[in-house]
DNA sequence: CAGCATCCGAATAGATACTG
DNA sequence: CAGTATCTATTCGGATGCTG
């Protein structure tokens, strides 16, 4: 586990402030965020789209996640003026950056936790699930 | 931006159940939850530890944690009789295989949120910060 | 369409004190 | 040491209805 060597060392150097995990979490652990941004990767950049896309989430909060994420400086909010206004969001760079990290999560659930994310139960590991994409 | 197309691919999968991003989170999202697990990495397998470890959390809260994580397979507890009864939390191979995604969000925010969590503020790529910590 | 306003309820977390 | 027991405070999300 290479990882865990890297991962204590980063808390050992003297020009650590706080702790990235935490911070990583305090910009997207909230609810319904990770969901936002898959959905913006999807490439729903409409209020609706998006909302649908989530699937149960109530405007308010999704009103919210947008604000939270928009202060974060991950996505952009454009308006278009006309008839109806038309409103747009899409992923600044420090909000596409994110994408590695929930491929992460989606690995590791695909991995261990395969009998609520595949139909089969079947585990797979990363290098079988991107052979199995590509093809 | 590699897993994108990937990310997008894993949906379009028949073999789908349901999301694997959000059911990473149904696991380890919960407040506090991933220091808890930094600190079982960091070697920390007592309560005590664990919770002078992760800062100002509440003992309820821990030990609500620390049976989500039991429940979830990823922390095994093991009670050693004597006076007073020695009580140790490791890591199952559940649990240590979220690693990579804890560093996934380390490495986030080391090279996005760099002003947070530096005390130089300057970004690090992953190879910066792994060529840095080897040094 | 893209939200905002209001009200309400549930779920959490925090503080503090206590126990085998 | 490793929690449990209360009680309170607060945040948060859900439901519903409305608006430019």
């Amino acid at each position: 586990m290479l990882e865990g060597k890297y991962l204590a060392a980063i808390y050992a150097d003297p020009n650590h402030r706080s702790c990235p995990i935490e911070q990583t979490f305090r910009i997207v652990g909230k609810k319904w965020t990770v969901l936002v941004l898959r959905e913006l990767f999807f490439g729903a950049n409409r209020f609706g789209r998006i909302k649908t896309g989530v699937g149960s989430i109530n405007p308010k909060v999704l009103s919210n996640r947008l604000k939270d994420l928009e202060d974060a400086g991950m996505i952009k909010r454009d308006v278009t003026p006309g008839r109806p206004v038309q409103i747009e969001y899409t992923l600044t760079e420090k909000g596409t950056n994110i994408l590695p990290f929930l491929f992460s999560a989606a690995k590791y659930s695909m991995g261990n936790c395969p009998e609520v994310v595949f139909k089969d139960g079947k585990s797979y590991t990363a290098e079988e699930i991107l052979r199995k994409m590509s093809s």
